[in-house]
DNA sequence: CGAAATGGTCAAGCAGGTTGACCATAGCTT
DNA sequence: AAGCTATGGTCAACCTGCTTGACCATTTCG
C-alpha cells in the first residue's frame, strides 16, 4: 500500500472523526445541555460503569491528575456528577454520575447514533456494521487520548 | 442500529482516529522534526500543493486567521516555510513550505504509512482498503476540526 | 512502627486560542 | 476618477485548559 494511500485513509479517518465528535457535542448540547465540551463525553464514558477515581479518570483521557480534578470540579458545579466518599480507601473519593450526568450521557448516545444513522443511509447498514468490527479490531486498549 | 452500538462504534472511531493522530505525530518527531505538534500537520496538508493564504489556512483548520497567523509565524521561525509575496494581491502574502517542510510532510506520510501497515497486519489489504473506500464516502467535505 | 507510595488538592505559570482594534489594498458603485 | 465597502493581515489584551511544583492525608509494606 503505497504512501499516499495511506494518507488518504488517515485524513478521511481523522476528517470523520473529527465531524462526528463536532455532531455529538452539538446533539448533546441540542438536547439542553449547555457548556458541554467533547472532554465531559470522554470523562462521562469512564464514569458511566460504576464511578471513577480522580486518577483513574486522569489516566483514561491522558491528563494530569489536576487537569482531571478541575474537570470534575466543573461536572459537579453544573450538577452532572458528585463526589462521594470511596468505599475501600479513605483517600480516595469516588466520582458518580447524578440523574442529570445519566440523561447527558443517554443524550450523546442518541446524538452518536444519529449520526451512525447519517452513515447507514449513505453506506448501509452491512458496511457500517463491517466498519464497527475492523474499528473494534484495530482499537487501542490504552489511554483515550484526543491529543491534537 | 441500537444506540450502544452507535456508542460503541463511535468510541472505536475516536480511539483509532486518537492513536492514529499521536503515531503520526511520534513519527514526524522520531525522523528529526521536534517541536511539531498534530495541528501543524493539518496545516501542512492544506499548504501542500501550492501555499496557501492565512485565510484559507484559518478556514482549513477551523479557527481564526489570527490562530492561523500565529501558527505560521512558529512554522516559518522554525524553517518549514516562509511567507512570500500574494502574485495576484497586493494585501495577501503566499505561505509556502520550504525544502524542510517539504521533508516533513513526506515523515509524515512515512508516519502514517506505518501506522496503516499495523492495521493491515491485523485485517488483511483488503479489508483496510474496503475501509478506506467507506471512510471517503462518509468524510465531509468542510474544514478539518481538531475540535475536541 | 516508620518509611515510602498513593489519592487528592492548592497555587502559579504557560500555551494556544479568542475577541477587538487597526492599517493597507481590492473591488464595486456612482 | 472618487469614495465607500469588503477583504487580507497584524498587533494587543484577555481567557481557558492544562502543566509543573508543593503539599497534606491515608494506605501499604519492610
Amino acid at each position: 500500500m503505497q504512501n499516499s494511500e495511506a494518507m488518504a485513509l488517515s485524513a478521511a479517518l481523522l476528517a470523520v472523526a473529527g465531524e462526528l465528535t463536532q455532531r455529538i457535542n452539538d446533539g448533546v448540547v441540542a438536547r439542553g445541555f449547555e457548556g458541554m465540551r467533547p472532554a465531559h463525553g470522554f470523562a462521562f464514558a469512564r464514569l458511566a460503569p460504576n464511578g471513577a477515581t480522580v486518577t483513574d479518570l486522569a489516566a483514561h483521557l491522558g491528563v494530569t491528575k489536576q487537569a482531571a480534578s478541575q474537570l470534575v470540579d466543573e461536572i459537579v458545579r453544573k450538577g452532572y456528577a458528585e463526589r462521594r466518599p470511596h468505599p475501600d480507601d479513605a483517600r480516595a473519593r469516588l466520582v458518580v454520575l447524578t440523574g442529570r450526568g445519566w440523561a447527558c450521557t443517554r443524550a450523546a448516545e442518541e446524538a452518536a447514533a444519529d449520526a451512525v444513522r447519517a452513515w447507514v443511509d449513505v453506506l448501509g447498514e452491512g458496511e457500517v456494521r463491517a466498519m464497527l468490527g475492523q474499528l473494534a479490531r484495530i482499537a487501542p486498549c490504552g489511554p483515550i487520548r484526543p491529543t491534537w
